[in-house]
RNA sequence: GGUCGAUUAGCUCAGUUGGUUUAGAGCGUUGCAUUGACAUUGCAGAGGUCACAGGUUCGAGCCCUGUAUCGACCA
């Protein structure tokens, strides 16, 4: 026996942790077994591990540990993915804190930096992963920059190229002018924010003081301006339909237009018009011809279209604008009004719509097999209900085509080079040349004469290929034919669309080229075939839990404080699919107090079974045979652990994880340690027999593994204590238990007696009795009471035993100064050492018959009711009749016990 | 503004195609207990007119309609 009574999770997790990488048990090579097969959601090689990691790992862990204990050959495989933007902004943030500027350096000597940044930083979350417990398969880390994802990023846009899915042209798009790279709509987030309204008047062609005045956020996109706009059935414009203002500052005459686009009560009614600079704008100066005058530069600075402030920041030109606006006398008023304004969600800074010339994939095709994909249920949903969100993303009117390129460097450059207006797209340049010398009536052309393009992919177009691609599946498919599809995939429901959608998409695309028609149509072109969608963790207050934001614990700090399994356990336990989960870690300075009511019952699980550990460890064995009580205890406890194991069973594989995780915990806490070994455990200097020793161990160590998955250090280290195990065996590789057929009636019997208990304990804390004080029960004899105490060797010593009772006898008539109560339909008494209350108890009883009563009352028209019982089931008709025969029963009974 | 979702005990949530009692769990809370596995404990209790109003049905927490509140996503 431990001679600690609490158990320390520190050594116990260290010690095992890597015990099982010695071991080697978390790797996987194809073989004859079934696969089993799960790809971590790369978190960027900049993150740390945060609550959203750890939930959602913890949940890939249990699934992968589970196929692990049913024999499969379970693969997990881990790796970061690059994430251009913010490893970028990183790179160049440490550069410049070393005094060098990015545009000194070259291409090449950047990407040196890069790759020595995340040399570096680049594995640190994936060590953090290994203190939650993850099972990963380590030796199959994988980098969506490293040389044959790279390649494969390569091969794929060339592919699609070859295939007309690929385009180049100029659109609005998202500029960021921070990071000086264009951003798809996804990586915008969009938030309300204080703005200011200013009212400016636009003077009328021909006349001499007549005005229009418009209203924009945005005054120093004025000289951008190319018309003005106004609504068709507005009154108070209508008689300038057709005519012409004069754009304040540039004095240029523009025309004004009208179009139901404009809101009648927004502002002013009116609106000027910068195509360049606002993605409604834009729309209707395609629609209605408009010129086009693009006043900013990359960085948000203004050029010499502005004809003022040149070279200033959009935000302090405005202020100049505005200045200069008032001393034309043009600016009538200023409003503050709140407005949605997106900003980047890597660099925060306001984004620009911007026109740019970009790489484009084409959605309509991939967007409808997708969303196909999933609803015919080839890719299922867990919890169905987000197949809703899925749809809205990719029903056709929704589905947008991709924008791919990125003005940066730290990611796949895109394989296209050009010559003048002529593009070649190829894996390597030397192949683009070949294509020009071929296209171009050119002699003598050469490398140098071809200009790549300066532009990266999204770090998205790298991994949408993730469950291809880290089994080297553009290279050779060996591998891939053995763990494609994969099975599970567990991730947020915030990037559905950034990436399981567009996964699904390269899966349909790519894996019939890859593996071959016939491997596809018996195994399915999906890349997954279910989707687990965990919720945002949040703090008490409903926020989602963020660094930024600092309600966000310290994952490492939290791991330390409450142990792995406990942390596991709490994040777990308020985790339905899905759901957000609200997760309590009180903080002080940031610092993680041990106060977390979850993470503490999770603790408190931990120490549970370690001190029931003790206990069986602590027991003396003999061989003499067991007593009844201990033996009836067994076969119910086997009973009840079979019906768990059906339980646990059948909730795994509806993905209700916390649920299964939960039934454990009752049946371990409730079942297994306040009944049953409470029930065994022999008095003082007495032992306990063989038979129910192997009994309990046995029970045990079937519980640890069960337990395995969501608390895998506790149960190794519990598993261990119980036998003297042999080299290579292990919870972590044991077999995971079939549930046999069981008897239902111990069970049902044996609930009885625990009803009883609870009577009897119930009766002695009303009455004040405790249980030092034995009582004498009596129970009325009948076929069932007979059954139940006399068939059930043992029966009657464990409710001894646990009622603390000096005597438990059957009897024909109620014995003075008892207190009745029932155990099922049966008469029961109660002798205390203490007069009785007649009148009290008779009021008591009589309370409980008009409560049933008024149940069968309730029954009783039902089953008077024809229709009720022409209409319902035979089987629910006929329970409403045990209803009503078991309840009249109980009336009669009680009836008897009035005093 | 559009779309989707939610509303069940103090809190967090189950409630599986409408039929198992007058709705469950965990935590919390209240009372009692306790020198041997565990106070990181044990036992027991209290606590809900299932947001509201209609409707469909023999029967509604569950289906339909409307209202309110909240949330998410999109614009």
């Amino acid at each position: 026996m431990s001679v600690t009574k609490t158990y320390s999770a520190k050594d116990v997790e260290s010690k095992w942790y890597a015990h099982w990488l010695e071991k080697n048990y978390f790797h996987s090579e194809p073989d004859d077994r079934e696969a089993y097969t799960i790809v971590i959601p790369p978190p960027n090689v900049t993150g740390v591990l945060h609550m959203g990691h750890m939930l959602n790992n913890t949940i890939q862990d249990i699934l992968i540990r589970k196929a692990r204990l049913d024999g499969k050959n379970a693969c997990w495989v881990p790796g970061t993915d690059h994430a251009s933007i913010a490893t970028e902004a990183k790179v160049v943030k440490k550069l410049r804190e070393q005094g060098i500027k990015k545009s000194d350096l070259t291409r090449e000597e950047f990407m040196k930096h890069a790759f020595a940044w995340k040399e570096e930083y680049g594995g640190i979350i994936l060590k953090q992963l290994q203190e939650l417990g993850a099972s990963c398969d380590w030796e199959r880390t994988r980098f969506t920059m490293e040389p044959s994802l790279y390649d494969a990023v390569i091969k794929v846009f060339v592919n699609l190229h070859k295939k007309g899915q690929l385009y180049r042209g100029l659109r609005m798009t998202n500029w960021d002018p921070a990071a000086q790279t264009v951003l798809s709509n996804e990586e915008v987030i969009h938030t309300e924010e204080n703005k200011n309204l200013y009212h400016v008047r636009y003077k009328v062609v021909g006349t001499d003081d007549e005005y229009i005045t418009v209203a924009t956020s945005r005054p120093e996109t004025i000289p951008a301006d190319t018309a003005l706009a106004v609504h068709p059935d507005d009154p108070r414009y209508a008689k300038y339909h057709g005519r012409k203002v004069i754009v304040p500052i540039a004095n240029r005459e523009v025309p004004i237009i009208t179009d139901d686009y404009v809101a009648l009560d927004f502002g002013t009614g009116a609106l000027k018009i910068t195509p360049a600079h606002d993605m409604n704008d834009n729309a209707l100066g395609e629609k209605y011809g408009l010129e086009v005058i693009d006043l900013l530069n990359a960085d948000g600075t203004l050029n010499e279209n502005a004809i003022e402030f040149v070279g200033m920041d959009r935000d302090d030109a405005r202020v100049e604008f505005v200045k200069l606006l008032k001393k034309t006398g043009d600016l009538l008023e200023t409003k503050q009004y709140r407005t949605s304004v997106g900003r980047s969600e890597r660099t925060n800074a306001v984004v620009e719509p911007r026109l740019t010339m970009q790489w484009f994939l084409k959605m309509d095709d991939m967007a409808a097999t997708a969303l196909r994909a999933v609803e015919s249920g080839d890719v299922k949903f867990h919890p169905e209900s987000m197949v809703n969100m899925y749809r809205s993303w990719l029903k056709p009117e929704n589905a947008r085509d991709w924008p791919i390129s990125r003005q940066l460097w730290w990611g796949q450059r895109i394989p296209a080079w050009y010559y003048n207006d002529n593009v070649f797209v190829a894996e390597t340049a030397e192949e683009a040349l070949l294509q020009a010398q071929r296209k171009l009536p050119l002699e003598n052309l050469t490398l140098a004469d071809l200009k790549q393009d300066e532009d990266v992919l999204d770090t998205w177009f790298s991994s949408w290929l993730w469950p291809i691609s880290v089994f080297d599946g553009f290279k050779d498919t060996k591998e891939l034919e053995y763990y494609y599809p994969t099975n599970d995939l567990v991730t947020g429901w915030d990037i559905m669309f950034f990436w399981v959608a567009r996964m699904v998409m390269a899966g349909y695309e790519f894996a019939p080229e890859l593996l071959g028609e016939d491997f596809v149509k018996k195994n399915g072109k999906m890349p997954f075939k279910n989707v687990y969608f965990t919720g945002m963790v949040r703090d008490e207050k409903r926020q989602k839990m963020s660094k930024s934001k600092g309600n966000s614990p310290n994952a490492l700090e939290l791991l330390k404080t409450y142990g792995a399994d406990g942390v596991r356990f709490g994040m777990l336990s308020s985790a339905a699919a899905g759901n957000d989960i609200v997760f309590d870690a009180p903080m002080v300075d940031g610092k993680v107090l041990d106060q977390s009511e979850l993470c503490n019952q999770g603790k408190k699980f931990c120490n549970k079974i370690f001190n029931a550990n003790r206990l069986i460890q602590s027991f003396e064995v003999t061989d003499s045979l067991p007593n009844p009580t201990a033996m009836l205890a067994a076969k119910w406890l086997e009973a009840k652990l079979n019906h768990t194991i059906v339980e646990v069973d059948r909730m795994l594989a509806e993905y209700r994880v916390n649920e299964a995780m939960m039934t454990l915990y009752k049946f371990i806490w409730g079942d297994f340690c306040s009944w049953y070994l409470e029930a065994i455990k022999p008095g003082e200097g007495e032992a306990i027999s063989q038979q129910t020793y192997e009994a309990t161990i046995s029970a045990f160590e079937r519980m640890m593994t069960l337990l395995h998955p969501f608390m895998p250090f506790i149960t190794e280290e519990v598993w261990h204590d119980l036998r003297d195990r042999k080299e290579g065996e292990d919870c972590v590789v044991s077999s995971w238990p079939k549930a046999a057929t069981y008897n239902a009636d111990i069970v049902k019997s044996f609930t009885l007696l625990q009803d009883t208990v609870s009577s009897i304990r119930d009766i002695r804390n009303q009455r004040k009795v405790g249980k030092r004080e034995p009582l004498a029960l009596y129970v009325n004899q009948s076929a069932s009471s007979e059954q139940l105490l006399g068939a059930n060797a043992g029966a009657v010593e464990f409710l001894r035993k646990a009622g603390a009772l000096k005597s438990v006898e059957l009897t024909t008539e109620a014995p003075a100064n008892a207190l009745p109560f029932l155990i099922g339909n049966d008469k029961a008494y109660l002798v205390l050492n203490e007069i009785i209350d007649v009148e009290a108890e008779n009021a008591k009883i009589n309370e409980e018959i008009s409560r049933l009563e008024g149940q069968l009352k309730g029954v009783t028209k039902k089953l008077a009711n024809e229709r009720f019982v022409a209409n319902a089931p035979d089987a629910v008709v006929a329970l409403e009749k045990k209803k009503m025969a078991d309840w009249t029963a109980k009336v009669e009974s009680l009836r008897a016990m009035l005093g």
